[in-house]
DNA sequence: CCCGTGAAGATTGTCAACAATCCGGAGATA
DNA sequence: TATCTCCGGATTGTTGACAATCTTCACGGG
């Protein structure tokens, strides 16, 4: 049995562990719109457990801020109001920089701005053929591979959490109209500058994302 | 009853969080070195609690990252390798540089500076008296202030975790010396840098600060 | 008509017991 | 001697029941 055919470590996961992705998941998409209070007994029903390891779940979603506790009086998944929006936006400048020159710095820069070619390239086909859902997701594979290829667990966890709030947004504002166009070639601009290897100009291409990003939110909103 | 005298709203806490507190703080002193099993039966028996309310209170420091979960065999306080560490200083340096900025170019510069220069001035003072002790907690105030000021939830929450593994390898090196004169100029030329309003500057400071750190905490390491 | 009071219902918070799983060592077998 | 098997003890995972709290709504007094 010292033969090593490559087999992975088993990694089961916890029931809450289950729960808790199965809740942001739920969240993100807007199956549990901002605002709804979350019921341990309805919930646990239907998840087809008891409501021990449904609060542990809760508990994860509170301390990830996806979910906000009132005492007594239950668990309601966080609304975003706008000055919400723009500290969602702030913070994920700051993560995504920091990952963008981590890349550009790595061992491996190549190869990594091979995989974000290839993510812009899937904006740019998804915007051609004006499929905006389509648009959405790429744009969104796009920021998890770059946060992803910098290789920092930190980074990544925090940024998986931002990720979910933003997506909580824009499903809130489902049909809005945005130019595909300028997403495409903001994206663009972001590689070119890892690619270059120009700090300051990798910075200033991602807060410009942003702003322009939080501009059509906040546009939508009002 | 339309008159405010000042009254604020009761927030009176849930038991896991309490417990949470609780627990963050024996791993961010050292009374739950790195590595230790956190049983569940002994440490409900401390708290005087049940196991349900602990269990809730693991849960968030599993999603928080200090506490590492093993299927059917136990938690365990995260042990942080040097990989570990220099992710830590990554992610610290996204998230203040990103606060620095933001104190930089918020409505109170100068309430902001005038607080920062307190912390650094009580740092030289401790430095001065040869107190490691104060100096170590003047040096935490210090960022933590930081990223208070930067008024961002987000910023702030994710700060807090990384203070505590901050404070978690530190504790682990007790007793080690280092230079107390750096570390005080090294945070007066991230306060001028932010007075000056120089981008640029800030976040060149708080990368060689943290370089700085990373690197005395690696040498004693080894 | 308005406001304070009180009870019913529902929901969350807590607990102690039960089931499942894992680790260690004693003993048997080759 | 080395290895396999099995059992005991301990720990975690899960459950259902009980206690405490909050909300709602009807009722009665001012």
């Amino acid at each position: 049995m010292s033969v090593a055919p490559g087999f992975q470590p088993v990694h089961r996961e916890s029931t809450s562990a289950l729960i808790t992705r199965q809740l942001r998941e739920g969240i993100m998409r807007g199956t549990l719109p901002a605002g709804t209070q979350l019921s341990e007994v309805s919930l646990a029903a239907e998840f087809g457990v008891s409501r021990g390891p449904l609060r542990e779940a809760m508990q994860r979603l509170v301390q990830e801020g996806l979910v906000r506790s009132e005492l007594n009086r239950g668990l309601f998944v966080k609304e975003l109001d706008e000055a919400e929006i723009r500290d969602l936006y702030l913070t994920r400048t700051a993560i995504e920089t920091a990952a963008a020159r981590a890349v550009a710095h790595g061992e491996t820069v190549t190869q990594s701005l091979e995989r974000l070619r290839a993510r812009a390239t899937a904006m740019a086909e998804a915007a051609a053929a004006e499929d905006l859902q389509a648009l959405a997701d790429a744009d969104f594979a796009f920021h998890e591979e770059l946060v992803n290829l910098a290789g920092s667990p930190r980074l990544h966890r925090v940024h998986e959490t931002l990720m979910v709030e933003t997506r909580m947004c824009l499903t809130a504002l489902q049909g809005t109209y945005f130019d595909p166009e300028d997403q495409v070639a903001e994206h663009s601009r972001i590689v070119e500058a890892i690619a270059a290897g120009d700090d300051a100009a990798m910075v200033r291409e991602i807060e410009e994302h942003m702003q322009e990003a939080l501009d059509r939110l906040v546009r939508a909103t009002r």
